[in-house]
DNA sequence: TATAAGATTTACT
DNA sequence: GTAAATCTTATAT
């Protein structure tokens, strides 16, 4: 795939995000490219594993029965930012707010596949395998220098955005599954909202 | 004010 | 397979 200009970003448009549908909107975003120019350097790939989160009536989203802190504020604007909250000390996650302004929805980006700035990702993650570079929530924004000061950041660019370079995956290709460690969300946990590209599908 | 637990990863046994 | 790393929020004193 052709690198992206990082001076004529081609982000998806923000409307795209503002649907009320999370959990098709999850699926679309199996195969789009999420870029980041932070450091002066451009690193990305494209999406191949992502989670919705339902706000209100999911007892496994930060937002559940609309709890609204100074962490998950950013849930409640409209579709199209970044949410970026601190995980067990450690990881930043990084989550696409989608919905409308007040409706707490958010789509949690697993892993990438690696294609642009390999070498600066390399050199962040301090590894030199490509399968573990980006392959986890919390190591793709290790790749990307993505962290908790780029909460709320639209998806527009400069510093961060997703583009469409034009791949797309059809139901069949795309596995779902529970999520993933949200054990106390009770029956909530078992719900199919984890979205992976199949393993057997190759992407040029 | 103190404690527990979490949308995880890594290094160790 | 188990433990450690250690930020944020919720709940209980």
């Amino acid at each position: 795939m052709i690198p992206p200009n990082p001076k004529k970003p081609k982000p998806i448009p923000l409307k795209t995000y503002q649907s009320d549908d999370v959990l098709r909107l999850s699926q679309a975003l199996l195969g789009k490219c999420l870029i980041s120019t932070i450091g002066g350097v451009l690193t990305g790939g494209m999406i191949t594993e992502t989670e919705a989160y339902r706000g209100p009536e999911d007892r496994g989203s930060h937002a559940y029965n609309n709890r609204r802190t100074k962490r998950n504020e950013v849930m409640f604007h409209r579709g199209g930012i970044s949410y970026v909250y601190r995980c067990y000390g450690i990881h930043s996650l990084f989550n696409v707010v989608t919905n409308q302004p007040e409706i707490p929805h958010a789509i949690l980006i697993r892993a990438i596949k690696p294609l642009w700035g390999l070498e600066a990702m390399y050199s962040r993650r301090k590894t030199d395998n490509l399968k573990k570079l980006t392959a986890g929530p919390g190591t793709l924004t290790q790749a990307l220098e993505i962290d908790t000061l780029h909460n709320g950041l639209p998806l527009t660019g400069p510093l961060i955005w997703i583009e469409d370079r034009g791949v797309q995956f059809s139901e069949a290709e795309i596995v779902a599954s529970p999520r993933v460690g949200i054990d106390y969300a009770g029956e909530d946990a078992l719900l199919p909202w984890r979205f992976r590209i199949m393993e057997t599908v190759r992407v040029e």
